[in-house]
DNA sequence: GCACTGCCTTGATGTAGATCAAGAATAGAA
DNA sequence: TTCTATTCTTGATCTACATCAAGGCAGTGC
């Protein structure tokens, strides 16, 4: 059983004669630093699950681009609105390292529902888990400071630390670099 | 075709007869000002369209009440973990004015998956819907700031600003009441 | 009517975090 | 290696917003 088995596996707990059908599904695919996995504006009909390495979910505003999330190895990664409303890419989605990941093309994606017949419930379940970890993230805004967002999100995932450049890190904490590196001095000195 | 028909209709699309059904099964519910619709750590297994009033979903931190969210007419309300996961409830929930509610019990939402065949595509793109509303939610605390944050509020929703507290909305745009008192002292002139 | 309660406003002051600017460190490329 | 481009740090300053405190105005009950 590989990584994606596994992790399908044990979100979706489906039965193993279907696990393997839909694990056979995703083709594996690499993107190289710089790469984008999508562009804001374009289309984007497929899913991927992250083998390895680190993209960053980001968008243009005014001189500046925000990124709103970075995704590491073992998460799914897609523009929601292409995948499900088969509307233009939000967001412009780019590889921070290399990248392996396994893909679900728009066509597989489809296929879904006749290999899997209860994908749109667990679809549901992925997206619900999904909405329920940005509420969390909408909270942490309300009700946080800027160094006790970075002490959640470094004891959740202290690696990315080593692995992304700080600067996006900052971004998607909602503060300056500066103001993450003076908070790492305080937290790491 | 009453408000929630119409709404259903709207939304998801479904066929006429199947349309009334699914309403039917929806039972009118009131509450009044002060009234919790649901409190953290009890169970919610109930899904609820607002006919007409105002919810604050919030939750108690630290002597203080965040409020998360404010629902109005014409928009579901629920505790996604208990609905979706059968977890207990993540927020507290209270009527901020009476409020009549078209609610859908735990038996009848499971009855659902019977009634109309495609309800997990339909809950699916429901949730889908919501997550990308969060995830602009969360862009806006990147990228804007509290004042910027007022003006989308009150272009989006105005009337919210006179039917309900402002201290309530100035915790939702994360900011003090004191500050949103300044910032609308600004733009109303 | 008056008192009480809840909410809003206004002013004075404090501070977290932004901005600006200059180096230092690190990583890539030739 | 050396050159260049990013990224990270540090300090000085600024500002958006928070906090603290007082007063004003409903709305509600007696």
């Amino acid at each position: 059983m590989n990584q994606l088995e596994s992790y399908i596996s044990g979100y979706f707990g489906i039965s193993n004669d279907s696990l393997s059908q839909v694990a056979s599904m995703f083709e594996e695919e690499s993107l190289s630093k710089g790469d984008y996995y999508v562009k804001a504006g374009r289309y984007c009909h497929k899913l991927s699950f992250l083998k390895s390495g680190y993209l960053r979910i980001f968008r243009q505003k005014e001189e500046k681009e925000i990124t709103q999330w970075i995704s590491g190895p073992d998460y799914f990664v897609t523009d929601l609105s292409t995948l499900i409303f088969q509307q233009t890419a939000r967001w412009d989605i780019q590889a921070l390292t290399d990248c392996q990941l396994y893909t679900l093309s728009n066509e597989a994606y489809k296929e879904m529902n006749r290999v899997v017949p209860d994908w749109p419930k667990l679809e549901k379940l992925f997206i619900a888990k999904c909405f329920l970890t940005l509420e969390d993230r909408v909270f942490s805004f309300l009700s946080m400071t800027a160094e006790e967002r970075y002490n959640v999100l470094f004891e959740m995932n202290s690696d990315i630390f080593n692995q992304v450049p700080l600067l996006y890190l900052a971004s998607m904490l909602g503060m300056t670099p500066e103001t993450l590196s003076r908070i790492r001095k305080k937290a790491l000195g």
